[in-house]
DNA sequence: TCTGGGGTCCTAGGACCC
DNA sequence: TCTGGGGTCCTAGGACCC
């Protein structure tokens, strides 16, 4: 029998935060973001939304769009009280809620709707709960997959309702847009308008008839997706464990381009210790460093590094975080680094494994392992000024 | 004032071991 | 000396989502 699957999508969440706090807000363009340098959208009204403006978009952009927008910075604290209170709100009718996020989750309502006929009028009547004790307005979707789901919150915003049983997928989905399909992004999209496929019923039959073109496009793993999921066979179960984070990473735009090295070196400092105080507050160390580059023209690139011994000290993550950034530093102009430490374990697990007599002594080690390296370096770096001083000399 | 910052998952090639 | 696959790990890059 199929389970009911329900995704429940807290709309313009940041913003409905600001107008609780000022109610006066109610109606108008109101977006969160800030006007800095490289400063962007986060959310916007859906007055907002009428003149064009969107989350991602350049802040100074959404300012040309709606001169009379009200801009406000987010506030992040009050937003995570408030999210607690949808998830405890949530969890009073079923235990079985995934988490998605700060502002949606997945909720198994299989058991709690056994004996109900009306679906409809039960989903209703939760959200108008939810408001009247939260004051937060949401988007419902009820499928028998997480996927229909999803698909279902986002079909009709604010204050949706949509119930996408397996026989409705033809009538409800098929009609929409393919950009409207959770999972294919805008790179894949206009690949596949190229080839005439605008709307989910084009890609359906696609799914049919054109299989291997599709498969090229999209890949083996992306093609399975899109056919599972369009034919009702996406996954039900919920996983209400709390989600165990796989990296920590830390990155951020300079105040402006720079190639000063002494000034990306302090950034790397910067966001490797903060990497080393979010890790030991979630109780990981990890194995791999990796850094990543943006350049002026927005090329981007990654480089990592795996050790034996997994660390979250703030040393050793700078450590590998700048070697990696200096052996491929070529005098580029910078405009954003970061650091993510991946290859996450807890501290737990690492102890069943080796006692904690062991894991000092690994430390240890491998701190002194970076030290070696780092005079390596450095020694290095001595040898190569003092050659070629001695060339100059000789040119003399 | 062109384009944030946090993630996850997938792919493909190369190294290395058996 | 040359020739094989299979499995696993590492690295780089890309797509996607909130």
């Amino acid at each position: 029998m199929s389970k009911i699957i329900v995704h429940i999508d807290l709309n313009a969440f940041f913003v409905r935060c600001e107008e609780i706090k000022d109610p006066s807000l109610e109606n108008l363009p109101v977006a969160i973001g800030h006007a800095g340098r490289g400063g962007i959208i986060s959310t916007c009204s859906y007055a907002a939304r009428k003149f064009g403006v969107h989350s991602g978009m350049p802040t100074f952009k959404a300012l040309n769009l709606c001169p009379s927008l009200i801009l406000k910075a987010s506030d992040f604290a009050f937003y995570r009280t408030m999210s607690h209170s949808f998830y405890r709100f949530v969890r009073r009718y079923t235990k079985m809620v995934e988490p998605a996020g700060s502002d949606e989750l997945y909720a198994d309502f299989t058991e709690q709707l056994k004996n109900v006929k009306d679906v409809e009028s039960y989903f209703r009547n939760l959200q108008q709960k939810l408001f009247e004790e939260t004051k937060l307005k949401c988007s419902i979707g009820v499928a028998p997959t997480k996927f229909l789901a999803k698909m279902g919150s986002d079909y009709q915003k604010p204050l949706g309702l949509t119930v996408i049983r397996r026989k409705d997928i033809k009538k409800i989905l098929y009609p929409l847009s393919i950009d409207d399909f959770y999972g294919i992004g805008k790179k894949t999209c206009p690949r596949l308008k190229q080839i005439g496929i605008n709307t989910i019923g084009d890609l359906a039959v696609a799914i049919e008839n054109d299989s291997e073109l599709l498969k090229q496009i999209m890949g083996e793993t992306g093609f399975e997706y899109v056919k599972e999921h369009l034919e009702g066979r996406g996954s039900d179960v919920i996983h209400t464990e709390p989600n165990d984070p796989k990296s920590i990473g830390n990155s951020s735009t300079l105040m402006h381009d720079t190639s000063d090295l002494d000034e990306i070196k302090q950034m790397i400092y910067q966001l490797s210790e903060e990497v080393s105080q979010r890790a030991k507050a979630e109780k990981k160390i990890g194995s791999t460093i990796q850094i990543v580059v943006k350049n002026t023209d927005f090329k981007s690139f990654n480089k990592s590094i795996t050790f034996d011994t997994p660390t979250n000290d703030k040393d050793a993550i700078f450590s590998h975080a700048y070697q990696l950034f200096e052996s491929n530093f070529e005098g580029m102009v910078i405009r954003l680094v970061g650091v993510t430490l991946q290859n996450l374990v807890s501290i737990q697990d690492m102890s069943i494994q080796m006692t904690f007599f062991d894991y000092e002594q690994h430390e240890e080690e491998s701190k002194t392992k970076l030290l070696i390296n780092d005079l390596n370096r450095k020694m290095k770096k001595e040898l190569f000024v003092r050659a070629s001083q001695v060339k100059k000399e000789n040119k003399k």
